[in-house]
DNA sequence: AAATATTTTAATCAGTTGATTAAAATATTT
DNA sequence: AAATATTTTAATCAACTGATTAAAATATTT
């Protein structure tokens, strides 16, 4: 048997497809991706998708699997590292992922629209009843505000940073901001989220 | 020419698609929608549809423009109402909003994913700028907060009534919440949204 | 009630889409 | 370099999808 072929090619067959259906996908969504847009966004045959992926599907499966880990990655070791105060995890949160939304810019509305279609299937893959409920982050917010439901709280502070970009592309094509503008906007967000997050939980 | 058919049953055929399409294309979005499923969703034959909309896309126009109104249509009035105090405005809008969501969950999700993948066509034919930039209650807010961009306050505003229901798949899920129970916290929102708007307009 | 217009249906079409296949091209091993 | 294994391609398939059509059923007008 021959060995795994030579990458000679700056990057394989199979991680173009992956890389271009990462592109396809987070852009237009699973049902209005068509398995040739992939293709042609790669630079290579349809052929090659189903050689690689076997399906459409499986391909999809890999793809949402990465990104999901890159929405909930991040915040689930924020929110439960006990060696930091709220207010360092407010700061931390807000900075790290506006950085990396910033990046991925229509990941979220992808994330939630795959989700809305297909719950139970993402959603029991990862963790994410710990950051509503379980983590340190939660504790840390029930002691300063305990008569009010902490899931409030963690709603808003993602509510903050996730919905800009939710509703970026409204702001932008009504001439609200075009794209430097968003970009200044979300950057002040770094600061004023954690000051925000604090004088709600201050609030009667 | 025969004047237009007595209308016997409880609802004419053509309103039970518009029903269906209604239902359908909120749920799944145009791209995932077929027009069988509108046609079935209907218990209608599927050349019905083509009869009386023409095509899909005709029929998603429609059903897309009553959708756009219905998200965006109570806003204005509210944000531009001269004789009431911002205050008055927080109370009305969380209120109204929360009101309206509750009845139309997957609304905010499929609107926005539609002007995602379509902005320039749907964002131009609502007014939607004038909620942004020349309503009375931004004046209001610059009075308060000169220092900062007004679209903050926005955002923040409209997400903290918007973002429950686009995390909701995640939440009910997760078993962070089952349907009652995001009712409650939901409605609870409706005293502490504008608790918290004012609080972050004053945070320094 | 007959004639005419409108509504509804079943059958079908053409284009698209995900997937397969067999053969050609390329790489690896001997 | 020959033999063998792997990768890539063009051509094709079957199922699906939006849309049309012609005829049947129903309603309206005369």
């Amino acid at each position: 048997m021959a060995k795994k072929k030579e990458i000679v090619e700056d990057v394989s067959a199979e991680e173009k497809l992956k890389e271009a259906a990462r592109k396809v996908f987070t852009q237009k969504g699973y049902a209005a991706t068509r398995t040739r847009d992939i293709a042609e966004e790669a630079g290579l045959n349809l052929a090659l998708l189903n050689y690689y992926f076997r399906s459409k599907e499986k391909l999809f499966e890999i793809i949402m699997m990465e990104k999901l880990q890159q929405l909930f990655g991040i915040i689930l070791p924020l929110a439960n590292d006990p060696s930091t105060s709220l207010d360092e995890k407010l700061k931390a949160i807000a900075s790290e992922y506006i950085d990396m939304l910033s990046a991925n810019e229509n990941l979220p509305l992808f994330i939630l629209n795959e989700i809305r279609s297909n719950p139970e299937r993402f959603v029991s893959k990862m963790q994410i009843a710990k950051i509503f409920s379980d983590s340190v982050m939660i504790k840390q917010i029930k002691e300063k505000r305990p008569d009010i439901n902490p899931l409030h709280f963690v709603i808003n502070i993602l509510g903050m940073v996730v919905f800009p970009f939710i509703a970026k592309p409204i702001l932008v094509t009504s001439g609200q901001a075009d794209n430097k503008a968003f970009g200044a906007l979300i950057n002040e967000r770094k600061k004023l989220i954690p000051l925000w997050v604090k004088a709600i939980m201050k609030a009667k």
